[in-house]
DNA sequence: ACAATAACGCAACCTTGTTGCACTAAAATA
DNA sequence: TATTTTAGTGCAACAAGGTTGCGTTATTGT
Protein backbone atom coordinates (compact mmCIF):
# COMPACT_ATOMS: atom_id res chain seq x y z
CA UNK A 1 0.00 0.00 0.00
CA UNK A 2 1.42 3.44 -0.89
CA UNK A 3 1.93 6.02 1.80
CA UNK A 4 -0.70 8.17 -0.03
CA UNK A 5 -2.93 4.96 0.28
CA UNK A 6 -2.07 4.82 3.88
CA UNK A 7 -2.38 8.59 4.90
CA UNK A 8 -6.44 7.95 3.91
CA UNK A 9 -6.58 5.03 5.54
CA UNK A 10 -5.34 5.91 8.91
CA UNK A 11 -7.99 9.25 8.51
CA UNK A 12 -11.21 7.50 7.64
CA UNK A 13 -11.07 9.02 3.95
CA UNK A 14 -12.42 6.98 1.26
CA UNK A 15 -9.31 6.59 -1.63
CA UNK A 16 -10.32 8.61 -4.73
CA UNK A 17 -7.57 9.54 -7.52
CA UNK A 18 -7.87 13.26 -6.78
CA UNK A 19 -7.06 12.59 -3.57
CA UNK A 20 -3.67 10.09 -4.09
CA UNK A 21 -3.05 13.01 -6.89
CA UNK A 22 -3.07 15.53 -4.19
CA UNK A 23 -1.61 13.72 -1.51
CA UNK A 24 1.87 12.90 -4.01
CA UNK A 25 2.28 16.12 -4.49
CA UNK A 26 2.41 17.22 -0.56
CA UNK A 27 4.77 14.38 -0.59
CA UNK A 28 7.29 15.13 -3.17
CA UNK A 29 7.28 19.12 -2.22
CA UNK A 30 9.39 20.41 0.86
CA UNK A 31 7.19 24.09 1.06
CA UNK A 32 3.31 24.80 1.59
CA UNK A 33 1.05 24.51 -1.14
CA UNK A 34 -1.68 26.47 -2.05
CA UNK A 35 -4.72 25.98 -4.06
CA UNK A 36 -3.39 27.75 -6.86
CA UNK A 37 -0.51 26.00 -6.79
CA UNK A 38 -2.25 22.78 -6.84
CA UNK A 39 -4.64 23.62 -9.67
CA UNK A 40 -1.45 24.27 -11.95
CA UNK A 41 -0.02 20.80 -11.29
CA UNK A 42 -2.77 19.30 -11.13
CA UNK A 43 -4.53 20.58 -14.19
CA UNK A 44 -7.77 19.22 -15.39
CA UNK A 45 -8.98 19.21 -11.59
CA UNK A 46 -11.99 21.07 -10.80
CA UNK A 47 -11.45 24.03 -8.11
CA UNK A 48 -14.34 23.02 -6.01
CA UNK A 49 -13.06 19.73 -5.46
CA UNK A 50 -9.70 20.24 -4.98
CA UNK A 51 -10.77 22.99 -2.37
CA UNK A 52 -13.02 20.28 -0.65
CA UNK A 53 -10.41 17.67 -0.82
CA UNK A 54 -7.61 20.33 1.23
CA UNK A 55 -10.67 20.53 3.45
CA UNK A 56 -11.15 17.24 4.58
CA UNK A 57 -7.45 16.91 4.93
CA UNK A 58 -7.24 19.48 7.25
CA UNK A 59 -10.28 18.47 9.12
CA UNK A 60 -8.91 14.97 9.68
CA UNK A 61 -5.54 16.05 10.22
CA UNK A 62 -3.95 15.03 7.28
CA UNK A 63 -2.42 18.73 6.42
CA UNK A 64 -2.59 22.12 8.56
CA UNK A 65 -3.37 24.96 7.10
CA UNK A 66 -1.15 28.41 7.27
CA UNK A 67 -2.24 31.66 5.80
CA UNK A 68 0.74 33.47 4.15
CA UNK A 69 1.88 37.23 3.80
CA UNK A 70 -1.15 37.98 1.91
CA UNK A 71 -3.43 36.27 3.80
CA UNK A 72 -3.77 33.19 0.98
CA UNK A 73 -3.84 29.70 2.81
CA UNK A 74 -1.70 27.21 1.86
CA UNK A 75 -1.69 23.36 2.97
CA UNK A 76 1.41 21.55 4.50
CA UNK A 77 1.52 18.08 5.73
CA UNK A 78 1.33 17.27 9.46
CA UNK A 79 4.41 15.84 11.27
CA UNK A 80 2.80 13.34 13.13
CA UNK A 81 -0.36 12.78 15.13
CA UNK A 82 -2.42 15.16 14.55
CA UNK A 83 -6.01 14.04 14.91
CA UNK A 84 -9.26 14.98 13.65
CA UNK A 85 -9.57 16.99 16.80
CA UNK A 86 -6.56 18.51 17.43
CA UNK A 87 -3.52 20.15 15.35
CA UNK A 88 -0.56 20.65 16.79
CA UNK A 89 0.82 23.37 14.58
CA UNK A 90 2.30 25.44 17.02
CA UNK A 91 5.24 26.07 15.25
CA UNK A 92 6.84 28.91 13.32
CA UNK A 93 6.63 29.14 9.44
CA UNK A 94 8.83 31.16 7.21
CA UNK A 95 7.54 32.96 4.33
CA UNK A 96 10.21 34.10 1.57
CA UNK A 97 9.42 37.67 0.73
CA UNK A 98 10.79 37.04 -2.71
CA UNK A 99 9.52 33.85 -3.82
CA UNK A 100 6.19 33.79 -1.47
CA UNK A 101 7.13 30.43 -0.92
CA UNK A 102 5.84 29.30 2.77
CA UNK A 103 8.06 26.73 4.92
CA UNK A 104 7.27 24.85 7.96
CA UNK A 105 9.52 25.61 10.91
CA UNK A 106 10.95 23.20 14.05
CA UNK A 107 10.86 26.26 16.31
CA UNK A 108 8.33 26.62 19.01
CA UNK A 109 7.27 29.53 21.09
CA UNK A 110 9.38 29.64 24.90
CA UNK A 111 8.85 33.25 25.93
CA UNK A 112 5.73 33.93 28.26
CA UNK A 113 3.58 36.49 26.65
CA UNK A 114 1.94 38.68 28.84
CA UNK A 115 -1.66 40.13 27.69
CA UNK A 116 -4.28 42.51 28.80
CA UNK A 117 -5.93 41.94 31.85
CA UNK A 118 -8.91 39.57 31.38
CA UNK A 119 -7.50 38.37 27.70
CA UNK A 120 -7.06 34.81 27.68
CA UNK A 121 -4.78 33.11 24.98
CA UNK A 122 -5.82 29.62 23.29
CA UNK A 123 -2.86 29.71 20.47
CA UNK A 124 0.20 31.23 18.89
CA UNK A 125 0.27 32.18 15.07
CA UNK A 126 4.27 32.78 14.66
CA UNK A 127 5.19 33.45 11.03
CA UNK A 128 8.90 35.18 10.01
CA UNK A 129 9.56 36.61 6.98
CA UNK A 130 12.30 37.06 5.20
CA UNK A 131 14.50 35.29 2.31
CA UNK A 132 14.92 31.70 1.82
CA UNK A 133 17.78 29.80 0.59
CA UNK A 134 17.14 29.97 -3.04
CA UNK A 135 16.48 34.02 -2.96
CA UNK A 136 19.26 35.40 -1.33
CA UNK B 1 -5.65 72.24 14.54
CA UNK B 2 -7.27 69.10 15.51
CA UNK B 3 -5.47 66.06 15.86
CA UNK B 4 -6.77 64.46 12.64
CA UNK B 5 -5.60 67.16 10.59
CA UNK B 6 -2.05 67.33 12.27
CA UNK B 7 -1.55 63.59 11.33
CA UNK B 8 -2.38 64.55 7.57
CA UNK B 9 -0.04 67.11 7.81
CA UNK B 10 2.62 65.43 9.70
CA UNK B 11 2.40 62.46 7.11
CA UNK B 12 1.88 64.80 3.84
CA UNK B 13 -1.64 63.99 2.67
CA UNK B 14 -3.75 66.79 1.56
CA UNK B 15 -6.72 67.05 3.89
CA UNK B 16 -10.16 65.72 3.14
CA UNK B 17 -13.81 65.07 4.37
CA UNK B 18 -12.93 61.34 3.77
CA UNK B 19 -9.58 61.08 5.29
CA UNK B 20 -10.86 62.97 8.71
CA UNK B 21 -13.80 60.88 9.16
CA UNK B 22 -11.75 57.71 8.53
CA UNK B 23 -9.20 59.04 11.18
CA UNK B 24 -11.99 60.22 13.72
CA UNK B 25 -12.97 56.33 13.52
CA UNK B 26 -9.46 55.09 14.48
CA UNK B 27 -8.67 57.83 17.03
CA UNK B 28 -12.07 56.65 18.82
CA UNK B 29 -11.30 53.10 18.43
CA UNK B 30 -9.06 50.57 20.73
CA UNK B 31 -9.00 47.94 18.65
CA UNK B 32 -7.99 47.64 14.71
CA UNK B 33 -10.37 48.25 12.55
CA UNK B 34 -11.30 46.58 9.04
CA UNK B 35 -12.82 47.53 5.31
CA UNK B 36 -16.01 46.68 6.59
CA UNK B 37 -15.85 47.82 10.39
CA UNK B 38 -15.40 51.43 8.10
CA UNK B 39 -17.45 51.00 5.63
CA UNK B 40 -20.21 50.48 8.21
CA UNK B 41 -19.65 52.99 10.52
CA UNK B 42 -19.30 56.02 8.12
CA UNK B 43 -22.17 54.91 5.26
CA UNK B 44 -22.21 56.38 1.99
CA UNK B 45 -18.35 56.30 1.47
CA UNK B 46 -17.40 54.87 -1.45
CA UNK B 47 -15.99 51.51 -1.08
CA UNK B 48 -12.85 52.48 -3.26
CA UNK B 49 -12.00 55.31 -2.24
CA UNK B 50 -11.57 53.79 1.37
CA UNK B 51 -9.23 50.97 0.10
CA UNK B 52 -7.25 53.95 -1.34
CA UNK B 53 -7.49 55.90 1.83
CA UNK B 54 -6.18 52.91 3.82
CA UNK B 55 -3.63 52.05 1.55
CA UNK B 56 -2.29 55.72 1.47
CA UNK B 57 -2.50 55.89 5.56
CA UNK B 58 -0.41 52.50 5.89
CA UNK B 59 2.14 53.79 3.03
CA UNK B 60 2.67 56.98 4.67
CA UNK B 61 2.83 55.41 8.11
CA UNK B 62 -0.09 56.99 10.25
CA UNK B 63 -1.76 53.03 10.30
CA UNK B 64 -0.23 49.94 9.81
CA UNK B 65 -2.01 46.93 8.60
CA UNK B 66 -2.56 43.73 10.39
CA UNK B 67 -3.90 40.15 8.75
CA UNK B 68 -6.50 38.20 11.15
CA UNK B 69 -7.26 34.80 11.89
CA UNK B 70 -9.45 34.84 8.95
CA UNK B 71 -6.79 36.79 6.28
CA UNK B 72 -8.56 40.29 6.10
CA UNK B 73 -7.01 42.91 6.77
CA UNK B 74 -6.92 45.16 9.69
CA UNK B 75 -5.77 48.32 10.50
CA UNK B 76 -4.50 50.27 13.56
CA UNK B 77 -3.29 53.73 14.30
CA UNK B 78 0.57 52.98 14.75
CA UNK B 79 2.30 54.27 18.00
CA UNK B 80 4.37 56.29 17.15
CA UNK B 81 7.61 56.79 14.58
CA UNK B 82 6.49 55.34 11.87
CA UNK B 83 7.59 56.65 8.38
CA UNK B 84 6.98 56.17 4.82
CA UNK B 85 9.79 53.83 4.77
CA UNK B 86 9.80 51.84 7.83
CA UNK B 87 7.15 50.12 9.93
CA UNK B 88 7.69 49.51 13.12
CA UNK B 89 4.84 47.32 13.85
CA UNK B 90 6.79 43.93 15.05
CA UNK B 91 4.73 44.49 18.24
CA UNK B 92 2.19 41.14 18.57
CA UNK B 93 -1.25 41.17 18.03
CA UNK B 94 -4.47 39.55 19.51
CA UNK B 95 -7.18 37.93 17.74
CA UNK B 96 -10.17 37.36 19.74
CA UNK B 97 -12.17 34.11 18.24
CA UNK B 98 -15.43 35.11 19.56
CA UNK B 99 -15.56 38.43 18.51
CA UNK B 100 -12.74 39.09 16.12
CA UNK B 101 -11.43 41.69 17.35
CA UNK B 102 -7.85 42.69 16.46
CA UNK B 103 -5.39 44.33 19.15
CA UNK B 104 -2.02 45.22 19.34
CA UNK B 105 -0.28 44.59 21.91
CA UNK B 106 2.97 45.88 23.93
CA UNK B 107 4.82 42.61 24.13
CA UNK B 108 7.97 42.19 21.70
CA UNK B 109 9.61 39.02 20.62
CA UNK B 110 12.49 38.22 23.05
CA UNK B 111 13.39 34.62 21.93
CA UNK B 112 15.71 33.95 19.14
CA UNK B 113 14.87 32.17 16.12
CA UNK B 114 16.74 29.83 14.46
CA UNK B 115 16.46 29.41 10.41
CA UNK B 116 17.16 26.74 8.02
CA UNK B 117 20.84 27.31 6.94
CA UNK B 118 20.66 30.19 4.48
CA UNK B 119 17.49 31.72 5.31
CA UNK B 120 17.05 35.27 6.25
CA UNK B 121 15.01 36.37 8.65
CA UNK B 122 13.46 40.51 7.82
CA UNK B 123 10.49 40.64 10.58
CA UNK B 124 8.18 38.76 12.24
CA UNK B 125 4.44 38.56 12.58
CA UNK B 126 3.11 36.96 15.84
CA UNK B 127 -0.15 36.30 16.66
CA UNK B 128 -2.24 35.42 19.61
CA UNK B 129 -5.39 33.71 19.04
CA UNK B 130 -8.16 33.48 22.19
CA UNK B 131 -10.55 35.13 24.24
CA UNK B 132 -10.67 38.70 24.91
CA UNK B 133 -12.00 41.13 28.17
CA UNK B 134 -15.36 40.83 26.76
CA UNK B 135 -16.01 37.46 25.93
CA UNK B 136 -14.91 35.32 29.02
C1' DA C 1 -7.59 83.48 -8.43
C1' DC C 2 -5.65 79.94 -11.01
C1' DA C 3 -3.16 76.06 -12.52
C1' DA C 4 -1.19 71.76 -11.13
C1' DT C 5 -1.85 67.90 -8.73
C1' DA C 6 -4.04 64.67 -5.84
C1' DA C 7 -8.38 62.61 -4.34
C1' DC C 8 -12.94 60.90 -5.41
C1' DG C 9 -16.69 58.02 -7.47
C1' DC C 10 -18.19 54.78 -10.58
C1' DA C 11 -17.97 50.59 -13.45
C1' DA C 12 -15.70 46.73 -14.24
C1' DC C 13 -12.80 43.21 -13.04
C1' DC C 14 -9.90 39.58 -10.46
C1' DT C 15 -8.97 36.08 -6.82
C1' DT C 16 -10.11 33.29 -3.11
C1' DG C 17 -13.42 30.62 -1.21
C1' DT C 18 -18.30 28.66 -0.44
C1' DT C 19 -23.06 26.48 -1.37
C1' DG C 20 -26.55 23.67 -3.71
C1' DC C 21 -27.64 20.04 -6.46
C1' DA C 22 -27.48 16.35 -9.67
C1' DC C 23 -24.43 12.62 -10.87
C1' DT C 24 -20.85 9.08 -10.06
C1' DA C 25 -17.74 6.21 -7.74
C1' DA C 26 -16.11 3.63 -3.35
C1' DA C 27 -16.97 0.49 0.10
C1' DA C 28 -20.03 -2.23 3.11
C1' DT C 29 -23.40 -5.78 3.08
C1' DA C 30 -25.83 -9.44 1.62
C1' DT D 1 -20.51 -10.84 -7.13
C1' DA D 2 -24.56 -7.71 -7.18
C1' DT D 3 -26.61 -4.34 -4.48
C1' DT D 4 -27.23 -0.53 -1.55
C1' DT D 5 -25.46 3.04 1.10
C1' DT D 6 -22.58 6.63 1.55
C1' DA D 7 -19.24 9.81 0.27
C1' DG D 8 -16.93 12.28 -3.47
C1' DT D 9 -17.13 14.83 -7.86
C1' DG D 10 -18.37 18.46 -11.29
C1' DC D 11 -20.88 22.33 -12.58
C1' DA D 12 -23.22 26.76 -11.94
C1' DA D 13 -23.81 30.36 -9.17
C1' DC D 14 -22.59 33.29 -5.65
C1' DA D 15 -20.08 36.20 -1.99
C1' DA D 16 -16.31 38.86 0.10
C1' DG D 17 -12.12 41.20 -0.32
C1' DG D 18 -9.46 43.82 -3.12
C1' DT D 19 -7.62 46.29 -7.58
C1' DT D 20 -7.54 49.09 -12.05
C1' DG D 21 -8.93 52.62 -15.34
C1' DC D 22 -10.86 56.82 -16.20
C1' DG D 23 -13.39 60.99 -16.04
C1' DT D 24 -14.68 64.46 -12.58
C1' DT D 25 -13.92 67.20 -8.43
C1' DA D 26 -11.49 69.23 -4.76
C1' DT D 27 -7.07 70.85 -2.40
C1' DT D 28 -3.10 73.44 -2.34
C1' DG D 29 1.00 76.17 -3.84
C1' DT D 30 2.04 80.17 -6.57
Amino acid sequence: MSSEEQLLKNHGLKKTDIRLKVLTEFLQCDHALSHQDLEASLAQIDRVTLYRTLNSFESKGITHKVLDQHGVSKYALCKSDCSEHAHHDNHFHFHCTNCNKTVCLDDHLTQTISLPKGYQMSDIRLNVRGLCKDCI
